[in-house]
RNA sequence: GGCGAGGUCGCAUAGUGGACUAGUGCAGCCGCCUUGAAAGCGGCCGAGUGUCAAAGCUCCGUGGGUUCGAAUCCCACCCUCGCCGCCA
């Protein structure tokens, strides 16, 4: 949720922000509208509700005589509060719905477009040339086959199309993504979190995953949870309803969790492989800060990414995503592309947002420093989203033998072998 | 899943229909005193809304209801704790 208070002060801050993402102008309008309602009904019921509070007090003392009078006006008063206050609150059930569904004012600077209009802003690392080597790249399907790595055909089996079994060496590598991304996490000042994957409509709405994007969300109806799409939800909704000591911030977190995914108007998309599936795990850094230091933040979190690529020797390129393609939460994202050879392109594989004060205002999560109260901002990025990283080292690592190389900085985890190797 | 107990302004407690402000203790902050500290004394000390600042108004787990008036009575729900059952 935005500051309510920009409807008063710049509504046109929140008239460019929408029209950047292409989104409804006239939502600011209504939001206006809804507000004035409930403050002009709020403002008739206190006044009446003061004057009824009164004649109330003087009941007991009042006599035989005064009293049915007395009883008779503040019944009167009673209903006039009553009515106004539903009225109020009609209002600001209007004026909620529609806050829910205002996004993020974007930041100043976010290219402006939509899903094709992102900006590249850095390059890094060179795509192997396979014709020079002399061999033609395999695309990672193929490479776990070989390495017995993968099973889609048992994951379809049990579970469905866009499930997979990790098996053997797979298994193996994911382990070890694992305790690579942890390690590092902890290096660099993140507490290490294994959150719930589960979790109320309340976690689910705050992080802003309710809106548009509620068709991709798994949702267990006899219970009334969600299954997280990411670890960020619960992250965020970890310190919900909370006054955070200003001393304490900034506050940073990583967490291991699996992540559901209905995938919903992906139909044919991406069919192949573990690119997109209904289920994979994935490390997830999260902070909460000061405001002011959010843009700070956003810049440290997307270097750890950086980094994180390259102990894997991906070649990857930054991207600023545009305006158009933010999601509700986001005021700013970059996301990170790393080469697929078998597709001859960048594909996402790491993303982080700034999200300001929008999560913290829906969760209530606030500061308290020397000034009073008020927001603190969160931020998010993925550190290590499995599938992709996988698909990408087995490809990008191929060898003509059918082997995969092993980045140095995996060797530790993986018994310190310099190649992936089929099972004897 | 069954039964029972309980949720009050950081913590602990008081408050079971009406007194202008939900009382008290602890913790915390400021000041006095002191060489310093403790103790003692005085003051401040939850959130939201609102305002230049205030006043005011709202909030006693949440949501309904009864009443002129609800922390208090009624209903539903949520959560926590305990015991029993089941279980990785």
């Amino acid at each position: 949720m935005i500051d309510p208070k920009l409807l008063r002060t710049d509504p046109d801050l929140i008239r460019r922000s929408q029209a950047a993402r292409g989104e409804s102008v006239e939502l600011v309008d209504e939001l206006i509208a809804a507000d004035e309602r409930r403050r002009r009904q709020i403002a008739a019921s206190e006044a009446m509700r003061a004057e009824q509070k009164e004649l109330s007090r003087q009941v007991p003392k009042a006599s035989a005589e005064e009293r049915p009078a007395l009883l008779a006006r503040t019944k009167e008063l009673a209903q006039q509060v009553k009515d106004a206050v539903a009225d109020a609150e009609a209002a600001k059930i209007v004026f909620d719905d529609l806050m829910l569904r205002l996004p993020n004012l974007v930041i100043d600077g976010v290219p402006t477009g939509g899903e094709d209009d992102l900006y590249v802003l850095e390059t890094i690392g060179t795509p192997r040339d396979f014709a020079a080597e002399g061999f033609e790249p395999k695309d990672h399907i193929e490479i776990a086959e070989g390495l017995r790595a993968i099973d889609m055909d048992r994951g379809a089996k049990v579970s469905g199309s866009r499930f997979y079994f990790l098996t053997g060496i797979g298994a193996q590598l994911e382990l070890a993504l694992l305790n690579l991304a942890m390690t590092k996490a902890a290096e660099w000042g993140f507490t290490p979190m294994i959150p719930p994957a589960l979790v109320r409509p309340s976690a689910m709405e705050g992080t802003g995953f309710l809106g548009q994007a509620a068709e991709d969300v798994y949702y267990l109806e006899r219970d009334d949870l969600y299954l997280v799409g990411t670890s960020e939800v619960a992250l965020a909704a970890y310190h919900s309803e909370e006054i955070l000591d200003a001393g304490s911030l900034p506050r940073q977190y990583v967490a291991f969790s699996p992540c559901y995914r209905r995938e919903a108007g992906s139909y044919g998309k991406d069919t192949k492989g573990i690119f997109r599936v209904h289920w994979f795990d994935k490390v997830e850094m999260f902070v909460y800060c000061d405001p002011a230091d959010a843009a700070a933040w956003h810049d440290k979190l997307l270097n750890f990414e950086k980094e994180f690529i390259k102990l894997l020797e991906i070649p990857f390129q930054v991207l600023d995503v545009a305006s158009g393609d933010l999601g509700l939460s986001a005021a700013r994202k970059y996301d990170c592309y790393g080469y697929v050879p078998s597709q001859g392109r960048y594909r996402e594989i790491t993303s982080t947002s700034n999200c300001t004060e929008f999560q913290a205002r829906r969760l209530n999560i606030r500061l308290r420093d020397s000034d009073g109260v008020r927001s603190v901002a969160t931020l998010n990025g993925t550190l290590c989203s499995m599938a992709r990283p996988i698909i990408m080292l087995l490809e990008n690592h191929q060898q003509a033998d059918g082997t995969v190389y092993v980045p140095e900085a995996l060797r530790p985890y993986l018994g310190g072998r310099e190649f992936l190797t089929p099972p004897a």
